[in-house]
DNA sequence: GACTAACCGAGACGGTACGTCTGGTCTTTAC
DNA sequence: GTAAAGACCAGACGTACCGTCTCGGTTAGTC
């Protein structure tokens, strides 16, 4: 999705072989000392072929996140609400870890002092997600098991929230018993009233 | 608190002087245009003599921060636990608005790729913080406003998270309706069970 | 005469408009800045047509040179040597100023430390020229202006030498005296001994 | 002789590392491929330093030229001029010579399309030398081998034209049968008229 | 008159060096 | 003897051109 040159003469590979160089380094040395010098020197590519079409290295990262992100499944619905966000937030915690190696973390980083790329970030992988939880919550509350009136909106915030609590001060991602009680707390807030059953 | 030399003979009116710019230049420009160079013309001061006392830049901003904060008052007890957390939130809320002028926002974005700088800053500022919520949260166990057997530690997460997933991906920080919402879900969460009743 | 490519398919108007170019920009931003990305931009032309026909942006202006030059006329030969002299002198003169815009002074830097350029410019440029001079000086000989022994090669040298004495070192070109007295000197030495009178 | 910063300040090892490192780069790759990166790693130096202290490369092999060229000395005087004047065009050749690996013919070069350099490069290394010429030739004038009223301005382009002639347009300099007419040729032109004998 | 070779404009590409900037260290000077 | 001032090494930044290389499209000369 760059702005200026020609899109279609675009070269592929050349494409490929710097989101791929781009994660691997990042993961070798860390979101915080990637260079641009080092992707292209990796990639085989000229710097000026970096720049003809990303602004910045947060935004080769965010591209080459969402690249292999796209693929990635729809949310989990076994009809067990609990199964399914202790499935999904295992999933998102493995994108968060560790947190010097995780390009995600680097990006979450470099967003909070860049706001262009934090609407990228937002926009891009951040919404969609937020659309599918929000989806399979609608799915929770037909069947019962979260409140009809249950504020979706703070439901992602209830539900996803403690992983970034955690995240930005380093006190250690949730364990399997954590992650559980997190889910019965989160689901006991949105559950349907106790006046209506 | 500084490592190599002696601190004895330390000036502290530099000190001030540091401390004072830092979080000056940081509200000008934001943290991440922050730099010790910036730093050092502002306060009329050597380079040397920062790289003297402080290994970085966040240590400069984790000081002056902590400074700042160690007047703040205890947690706030009215009584109605609804109301301390609301205010509390409120307070938070201050400290990381606007993200790309808030020292602390920086001090985040900086630990979350700088694992010396994320202990201090989870040492310095934020462990006596839990510490004061969770006392808080005791002093609501025993009103029998929160479940004697609520685990404290996933309160924190549950009270605090929403805060920062909405401030990593930008998504607005709650306006007061929301946090009374959340403020509502996590007590319901934490509440005493219905069969309790 | 180009190497490679067919020369019978050549586009003629490329040609011109790409050396037309190429002297317009060097009167405008001098040799030093003139770049082939420029030549091409200005003459609506390819990159590659250029590199196609030349192998490089000196032999560009050189052909460019060559092209306008080869309508000079012959050496002036008026039956004086004195005053042929001063005229062709006086159009070297022209040719090599102002230095900074001077394509021929272009040539001659570049040709400076480019063994290939330099001898084409010799070659299409300067010989000839030489050649000339050495027929107007044959002339003189038979007259008894200048002496039968003289040494024709080394007479280019006493007469043209000072110009690029001074243009080498930005001394500034001979005005009208000084090129008078240049004359004269030269055709003290290359006269006629004293004992042959 | 820089502007900028404090040149009281400045490390003296570093700048003769500069300078070695130019003149020995220029002696192995000539001046046309010599680059201020390649010369701030031979020396061991942030290019920064480079910058700091010189404008361009050109000044940096000026000052490096001057910086040996100080210790050159006199003009001779053996009190036979056409001797002098051969031993000292000697050297002057070997100045010039090979052009393509020559710091001077570099100079030149550069200075034909850069005014500043070419101002640099006659006031600080042209300019002293054509001054011990006149003053050879005065001495000349006063002995009677060359006449009272010789132009010496011209008389310094009749005797070192030839040489920048030959130069530019890579005619091969003079060997030593023809630089010996040359010097006879020259004192010709300038020697006391037959009228006066 | 259609075919086909190659020249053409356009411009993306891998490179090299540019000149600038900031980070963190080391040296000099003045108080 | 401390600390300001600031020069230093290091190396990434983003830019400018280099010379090479595909692309379609046109444009000649051949059959």
């Amino acid at each position: 999705m760059p702005a200026s040159p020609n899109p279609l003469r675009r070269n592929e590979s050349s494409r490929r072989a710097i989101l791929d160089a781009a994660l691997k380094l990042c993961a070798e040395v860390g979101y915080g000392r990637l260079t641009i010098e080092a992707i292209a020197a990796r990639a085989g590519v000229s710097k000026k072929t970096i720049y003809r079409w990303w602004p910045s290295k947060g935004r080769v990262i965010l591209e080459a996140v969402d690249d292999v992100a796209t693929v990635v499944a729809d949310y989990p619905d076994t009809g067990d609400l609990a199964t399914d966000l202790h499935t999904q937030l295992t999933a998102v915690i493995d994108l968060l870890t560790p947190p010097d190696r995780s390009p995600v973390v680097g990006l979450i980083a470099e967003a909070l002092h860049d706001a262009d790329l934090a609407q990228q970030l937002r926009e891009r992988l951040i919404r969609p997600r937020i659309a599918q939880f929000k989806e399979r919550m609608r799915q929770a509350q037909l069947s019962g098991q979260v409140a009809a009136d249950a504020d979706l909106d703070l439901a992602v915030d209830l539900v996803y929230g403690p992983l970034y609590h955690r995240l930005v001060f380093h006190l250690g991602m949730p364990d399997a018993r954590e992650l559980e009680s997190l889910v019965a707390y989160a689901l006991r807030a949105l559950g349907p009233t106790s006046s209506a059953r």
